[in-house]
RNA sequence: GCCCCAGUAGCUCAAUGGACAGAGCAGUAGCCUUCUAAGCUAACGGUUGUGGGUUCGAAUCCCGCCUGGGGCGCCA
């Protein structure tokens, strides 16, 4: 074997994956298999490949000068690698941390905007567990993509028209006239609207009377129209509700009945530019995307765009939508946040732009999508069913869980105290879960883990941070100034110094690839290396120089989970 | 019939094509006169659905099959 020349290489450098290793690593694999490959094709039989890497990097390591910031080179079953300085890397990153403060992570400015859909509820109906997946994963979504350093716009959909709010409308006028929601709005919308369908399914014959009211309000009847924005408002005011409680806000909200009439409209400029084709009265209208396209395996079908009595679909209204964000905001890219359940009809709407003369704006459309909530039993969640775990009361089961708690962990607290810890607890334990996990996975909900707060779960991190504060409010001094450590790093030190360090990487590999999940592990990550530290190393008890540098870091680990948690829609608590 | 997704420990889930596949929950055995035990430690737990292929190297990429879920002209 030979010490001859090695074919060049691209050299791609990883952090070590060992936990308490500390550094970076490469492998010389690909260049050993790439020289195995060669001996070959000139007739000689080379050694096995992962001998021939082993020998490059004992005889890299030996060649190699040490570059500044590293502390050793070590040569490995053909991999390579270099270990950081511990005391000035630690004083590095922590340095970095506290200077940025509530921006660490963030990264720069790209001077690109994106505009994501997300929410999109109906009004007139009840807000369960799945829509809050939907909204979880949107704002956070939203936060990353703007710590990452785009411009987001945070776009909602209400669908406040069509066959579900008439049916509310028709209950309503002739069983509840004249009353008026209680506190709980949404719910009480929810409720109504599930006694419509069941007395429309006890009696069928019922259907003629939503009809009839249906036409009314498409005569834009004076009456029924005070009717039924009285009544929308009342969703829209739960929903704020909603929103407020989860801490979620939105840059602009766009509603189905502006979409109405450039629905109708756009749909004959359909017809006359021979897209669509018009089987009215006996058919509806419809655009062959696959003969469109000229393709002959059916791939994306057809698209519905008017019903054949002339009213409006889905697909009539959220082409002009999609046309009137990029006309309102040009965004580089246009996010919709929506189940896979519509993943086929979103490709038909983004193939119609395209075939509608904007395929520069086809493409900047993507539809994020996420599975489905259900509950246990693969039971899927219906309100007709009755099978259907509200928003609100999940908020208050928890809040209240997380209360007895509180007042049993922590009992000095003042009753307002305990309240606000058990909200934000509560709020996070609820949301963890649906960031937790791919958004291909199917999340079931269930009470129990719900409610369990141990373990891998929000409050965990949660309770890490406000450890970390705990020591911080007993610090009787100012935060010691920058100082390379002179005790020697404890292997949890270093562990919890490494992932602090991957956070801003991790924030722009989120971002590229649309995954909160990435950061949802590295913050429990994050607050595992915290407690482990946390059980190992005293730090107000340390001497002198260790208790400065461990107070440094100490804050800098506090102020990284609190970045990570705000990026995922969870509030850090000062106590706990 | 066509298309999409999932299948990893008893359960819920992780895992840049890379070094021994990792956590939590449940169960077992321990740790609170020491910065909050919503925590920590230890042991236990695996033929990554299955058969091929590509690769120096596959849970990961490709092909087939199996099981489960979802979508497919006037629901949203």
């Amino acid at each position: 074997m030979s010490h001859h020349h090695y074919p060049q290489g691209n050299i791609e450098w990883n952090p070590i994956p060992f936990a308490g290793k500390w550094g970076i690593s490469t492998s010389f694999f690909q260049i050993a298999a790439q020289w195995a490959r060669e001996q070959r094709a000139q007739g000689e039989t080379p050694l096995p490949v992962p001998q021939i890497a082993a020998q490059i990097a004992n005889q890299v390591s030996e060649a190699l000068t040490l570059p500044s910031g590293f502390q050793r080179v070590e040569s490995v079953n053909g991999y390579l690698n270099l270990y950081f300085d511990p005391l000035e890397f630690t004083r590095r990153v922590v340095d970095f941390v506290l200077e940025r403060g509530e921006r660490f992570g963030w990264g720069e400015t790209k001077g690109k905007r994106i505009l994501v859909e997300f929410s999109q509820p109906n009004t007139h109906k009840a807000f369960h567990v799945g829509h809050l997946r939907n909204v979880v994963l949107g704002d956070a979504l939203c936060n990353i993509l703007e710590a990452a350093g785009y411009e987001v716009i945070r776009a909602n959909y209400i669908n406040d028209t069509g066959l579900h709010v008439i049916k509310w409308l028709w209950n309503y006028q002739k069983h509840h006239a004249g009353e008026e929601p209680g506190e709980d709005k949404t719910r009480w919308m929810g409720d109504l609207y599930a006694e419509a369908n069941k007395r429309l399914e006890e009696n069928p014959q019922l259907e003629s009377e939503v009809r009839q009211l249906y036409a009314r309000w498409d005569q834009r009847e004076p009456e029924i129209m005070a009717l039924w924005q009285k009544t929308r408002q009342w969703s829209l005011e739960g929903f704020d509700q909603i929103y407020a409680t989860l801490g979620v806000r939105f840059d602009h909200v766009f509603y189905d009945h502006e979409l109405e009439k450039p629905g109708q409209e756009l749909v004959e400029e359909l017809i006359r530019k021979g897209i669509a084709v018009d089987e009215r009265p006996e058919g509806p209208v419809i655009v062959r995307l696959d003969d469109l396209l000229g393709l002959k395996k059916e791939t994306y079908r057809v698209l519905v765009v008017l019903r054949s009595d002339g009213t409006s679909l889905y697909a009539t209204k959220d082409l002009p939508l999609a046309i009137k964000k990029f006309e309102m905001f040009n965004p580089d890219r246009s996010v919709y946040v929506i189940d896979v359940r519509q993943s086929l009809y979103l490709q038909q709407i983004f193939k119609t732009i395209a075939l509608m003369g904007h395929p520069e704006w086809a493409e900047r459309c993507y539809h994020f999508s996420y599975e489905i909530v259900n509950l246990p039993g693969n039971v899927t969640i219906a309100s007709r069913e009755g099978t259907v775990v509200l928003l609100e009361d999940l908020v208050r089961e928890a809040r209240q869980r997380a209360l007895e708690v509180v007042r049993e962990k922590n009992p000095n607290l003042s009753p307002a105290e305990m309240e606000e810890v058990a909200r934000v607890v509560a709020l996070g334990a609820i949301k963890y879960p649906m960031l937790a996990r791919e958004a291909t996975k199917i999340v079931t909900f269930d009470w129990n883990a719900a409610l369990d707060f141990n373990g891998q779960a929000a409050p965990y991190i949660q309770y890490a941070h406000v450890r970390a504060n705990s020591i911080l409010r007993k610090m009787d001094t100012p935060l010691p100034a920058s100082l390379v450590p002179s005790h020697e790093l404890h292997p949890t030190e270093i562990q919890l110094i490494d992932w602090i360090s991957r956070i801003p990487g991790e924030v722009q590999r989120a971002a590229q690839e649309m995954r909160p999940l990435y950061l949802t592990n590295l913050a429990y990550e994050l607050a595992r290396a915290f407690n482990d530290f946390y059980a190992e190393c005293p730090v107000l008890k340390a001497d002198e120089e260790t208790r400065a540098a461990r107070l440094r870091l100490v804050a800098a680990a506090k102020q990284a989970m609190a970045n990570l948690l705000r990026m995922l829609g969870i509030l850090p608590p000062e106590v706990m």
